[in-house]
DNA sequence: TCGGAACATCGACGGATGTCGATGTCTCGA
DNA sequence: TCGAGACATCGACATCCGTCGATGTTCCGA
């Protein structure tokens, strides 16, 4: 809940992952699993400072409320976003170590043709 | 069905991902997205030649041959594998295409530090 | 021809997930 | 002090997902 394991995989291909880095990467992996959550992450790390007010977010979906609040608690806890209170407003950020980790994942998996 | 979008995104940061978009890589995380799935396609990724035996996966997990069918199902289903039968055997290859597909959307996002 | 081995499929079950409306909590301005 | 706005939480619901045992299907060797 409090940290989980970022920065911590070996690539895809190469030698075989251990059970202990696939059950460390899939909980990442499952909070990205989402079309919304991954135009969530995708307009956060767009915006202006890398962040991005709640209602700001609210108005980009045909959502209710309570669901996207409830994406970006998903998206919070795996690691994937900072969450800041300013004043009335709630700013998520993208942490990039967490995307690093994911993206450690495929980082010469596309570069093995075979 | 036959053939999920590959190769198709843009990275996570710099412009805010499209409805359409996401739809289309999110399967494939969803795919991926779970800790027996990610050593399959690691395994196989691994093997000699780039591709595996379903006799060889079913022993390197604690589960039914019923339940390791299954994830290669769904992991082919999506485009991440391909299968081929040879004599008694079926074997299942990493599908290049689908993981840099994948790995795009990562690209430049562990670059991105602020 | 027959039996067994390698996989796939089926049906079922419990648990997780996405979505909603309703309600709670906090903060600011009037 | 009070009310309204921003966001989180709750409870409920339908659906999906991972796993299993049982059963098919296909192929090869005896």
């Amino acid at each position: 809940m409090s940290e989980p394991g970022l920065a911590c995989c070996t690539p895809l291909t190469g030698t075989p992952m251990s059970p202990e880095q696939a059950e460390q990467v899939a909980p990442l992996l499952k909070a990205l699993a989402d079309p919304v959550r991954l135009r969530l992450v995708s307009l956060i790390a767009a915006s202006a400072g890398g962040e991005a007010c709640v209602c700001d977010l609210n108005d980009a979906f045909d959502l209710t409320q309570a669901t996207i609040s409830h994406h970006l608690k998903v998206l919070h806890s795996a690691g994937l976003l900072d969450r800041e209170k300013r004043g009335v407003w709630v700013y998520y950020a993208v942490r990039p170590a967490a995307l690093s980790a994911v993206a450690s994942l495929f980082d010469t998996a596309a570069l093995t043709p075979a």
